[in-house]
DNA sequence: CATATGATGGACT
DNA sequence: GTCCATCATATGG
């Protein structure tokens, strides 16, 4: 399988552009020897100051990594849980895509051993997706852009066309008005119809 | 040092 | 649907 990187400039535009275009888009995992191969199905899009949900306007010490220029990993913990979000957006201009779901192309016993079970539950979630693939605080800032880091996205050999569906954002006190979470129509893994 | 918080997950009713 | 364990941070005394 030859992976080829999205460049630089596929992570500059508007986040919630750059979320619904990772949809579909391979996430890469080096593991020690392997390359495992994920298919991102569920996203959402983070803004800053003007969004209450965002941890750029909560906890903005925190998402510091949310200002950089796009295309790098910016890697936190809730609730015991490691997140993984490409940083979105211009430098300057703090944005990021939480990757929320995906589906396992490759390694499933390597996902169901660090997961300890089975199914759609290895990566149907922010949280699981993270301990299935074994990202931690340890991925924070990674460049996306290059196939030389542990993570980064590639462009999938075969673009089936689907549906994009939007909702609003799970797990959050104060949403927008704008439905800013994005998955794949009809497709299993994602966290929750 | 103490305590509060959360872009969750898992167990349970 | 409800409840709560768990922990990296942030913040206050």
């Amino acid at each position: 399988m030859n992976l080829i990187s999205l460049p630089r400039t596929f992570y500059l535009k508007d986040t919630e552009k750059v979320a619904r275009e990772l949809l579909g888009r391979l996430l890469i995992k080096k593991s020690g020897n392997k390359t495992i191969v994920s298919r991102i199905v569920e996203t959402e899009a983070y803004y800053g100051e003007k969004d209450p949900a965002s941890r750029a306007f909560t906890t903005p010490k925190m998402a510091e990594p949310m200002w950089n220029e796009g295309g790098n990993t910016f890697v936190y913990m809730v609730h015991n849980n490691w997140l993984v979000n490409i940083v979105t957006a211009p430098r300057g201009i703090p944005a990021a895509v939480l990757i929320r779901a995906i589906e396992p192309m490759n390694n499933l016993p390597l996902l169901e051993k660090n997961r300890n079970k089975t199914g759609f539950l290895l990566t149907n979630g922010p949280g699981k997706l993270c301990q299935a693939l074994g990202i931690t605080k340890r991925h924070n800032l990674l460049d996306v852009c290059s196939k030389n880091s542990e993570i980064f996205i590639a462009e999938p050999e075969d673009n089936e066309p689907f549906g994009i569906v939007s909702s609003h954002r799970i797990g959050i006190k104060r949403d927008l008005k704008r439905k800013l979470r994005f998955y794949i129509k009809d497709n299993r893994w994602v966290s929750k119809r």
